[in-house]
DNA sequence: AATCGGAGTCGAAGCGCTTCGACAACCTAT
DNA sequence: ATAGGTTGTCGAAGCGCTTCGACTCCGATT
């Protein structure tokens, strides 16, 4: 293991002046820099991060929770996920990933022992529980996702009641009057998971403002539970014409089941989803979407955490301003003439 | 930030008895033992990570490389990290997530820097550039995946080989005879990821061992792209009757092009999945599958390591043995009896 | 010519912890 | 009673780095 004192020896200078070299913090003359910049290539060196962690309290580090459960969104997720270490790279911090497991003793242990110089919170309830030891920490952090409370907290989310109202928008000039919102997994709603309230809430709103009709059901991934879904839905609301879906895995069976019922799409019906677009160009009608933008979710909130560590920044709540796609599981409404 | 020092102030005792009573590396008096975890409580302290590294030369951290593309696999790949992060945990380990982009060069860094005590990493090709790395050092780690030679290596995977095996075995005992294997996208195959081609080796060898005929089609996922495999597998043999999917993306188009074109699952035709659980559970015909065990590989590997890290365990290839579980997209063959 | 200030470098003092050797106090076997 | 071994505690020496003050040049300012 090569150390700092071995190169400056190397390189005939103090030690301080390898340091300087390596920060920048004072003015190295080009020639000295050279050597310095050459003994460490000779010698392979890389500074010992303990150390420098030790010495200068700050560990370059910044530490991403995500969710334990792999229930929903796992893609998402994921793609956050790498979103944030490529980019936490490219301003010189690494990523320590935590499991939800731990709860909110993870966020004490990470402060408490410098092990992280800030967070990045996935997955964030209405009512956190981590979020009065936020409050309560002069370590900087950023939230992905929406809770109740923003006060003295940055967020950075997708916009979803604009979401909502976008895709409520989108049928409403396509002349669709009964729409069905396939929403996800009543275990989501439980929980108060910010996002699928918000949609739910721009949905609504926006429904209401242009007349339309609209019929929430929550509802398990898989093909089965859309099955039972579906039926209760056509069975109560027999006229709906426009679906919106915010549930990944309800996407293709609901296809697969509206084909089967001879309700072909869009010409019948039309389909909106809130997914990757990944999945939406893969289903089996290429599907009208809202994209979730993983990757700038992801960049962004690394970039507010940088941005705070560097002084920089403050706390504020950026909204991801929605962008539907039109592709071909939308239409305009069958028989609009005909009201 | 409360420091080891003034905890043992307040205990009224020195650093190393405190730092005694925490290691546990030494026996201490019930007695002083009760009073420093008393005042570590009262005074809330923290060990400091970094100091804790640099003294002891261990960072309590496992790197973790994850591949960057996010093209295949990417709900396994989740499970993977969170099993290993869960599991690093109950042995007091940290997880650092690395992206493949850095390449090489993070195994130096990581290595170089102390950063991380060890590393695991996924998506090994079979001629991996991180293994020379990896073999020049003393650092442990651990695969996930199985690289062409794995001298002085220690890997976890699913044995694929055996994999595909088991599939061709469960199409042969009822009856079928024509097979055709949708693999993975032809990336997936240039790049020569192990796991793609020992599937196909067992798929091979045991259908040629049992007489069976092979047919073996990569596929891009979506449903696009299996269509125009589907098309070009059923006009070369028509008579295909048993269908093994490799490909997560590619099960549910295939499902919904043979109910489209009037073969019935599993009535004429029978389809094998590799996939999670939660993939064959979910499909539109709950499918007959080989699982790959995401947790179980995550937890081996982190386990792996941890005895390496204590000086226990050694180079081994820790192969899981495949399990197939039979759902309701595979039966017998038509018309066996016509032979 | 005397003074000032910036540029470039060095030495030394820690950062908070682990760990080694030393040592006192006690217990056991002779 | 004495040598020998345990057990429990302490002091001090680092671990490899950052950073602050101090110092030396040297060109620019009056």
């Amino acid at each position: 293991m090569v150390t700092l004192a071995e190169v400056a020896q190397h390189a005939g200078v103090s030690a301080s002046t390898v340091s300087y070299v390596l920060s920048g913090k004072r003015s190295i003359s080009g020639a000295t820099r050279q050597r310095v910049e050459q003994s460490i290539r000779e010698l392979g060196y890389h500074p010992n991060a303990g150390a420098r962690a030790l010495a200068s309290s700050k560990s370059n580090i910044i530490a991403l929770m995500i969710p334990l459960r792999t229930d929903m969104y796992v893609p998402v997720m994921m793609e956050i996920a790498i979103a944030v270490a490529t980019t936490a790279r490219t301003h010189g911090y690494d990523v320590l990933l935590l499991t939800g497991e731990e709860g909110p003793d993870a966020v004490r242990r990470v402060t408490g022992s410098g092990l992280a110089d800030a967070m990045i919170l996935m997955d964030v309830q209405l009512d956190d529980e981590r979020l009065p030891l936020l409050r309560g920490t002069d370590q900087p952090s950023v939230l992905i996702g929406l809770p109740a409370d923003t006060t003295g907290l940055t967020c950075v989310d997708l916009d979803f009641k604009a979401t909502g109202a976008l895709c409520v928008e989108h049928l409403a000039m396509l002349g669709h009057r009964d729409i069905a919102v396939i929403g996800e997994a009543p275990a989501v709603y439980e929980r108060h998971t910010g996002f699928a309230e918000r949609t739910l809430d721009g949905l609504r709103l926006r429904s209401q403002e242009l007349g339309m009709r609209l019929l929430h059901r929550p509802c398990e991934g898989g093909y089965d539970a859309m099955a039972v879904t579906l039926a209760r839905v056509l069975d109560e609301r027999p006229g709906t014409t426009g679906f919106v879906v915010q549930n990944e895995s309800a996407v293709e069976p609901l296809l697969a089941l509206l084909r089967q019922q001879g309700r072909a799409v869009p010409e019948d019906v039309s389909v909106v989803a809130v997914c990757p677009d990944q999945v939406a160009v893969q289903a089996s009608v290429r599907l009208t979407s809202v994209s979730i933008p993983a990757q700038e979710m992801g960049r962004h909130a690394v970039e507010q955490l940088v941005a705070k560590l560097d002084g920089r920044g403050s706390d504020e709540v950026v909204l991801i301003a929605p962008e539907l796609t039109i592709r071909a599981s939308t239409g305009p409404a069958p028989s609009t003439t005909h009201h």
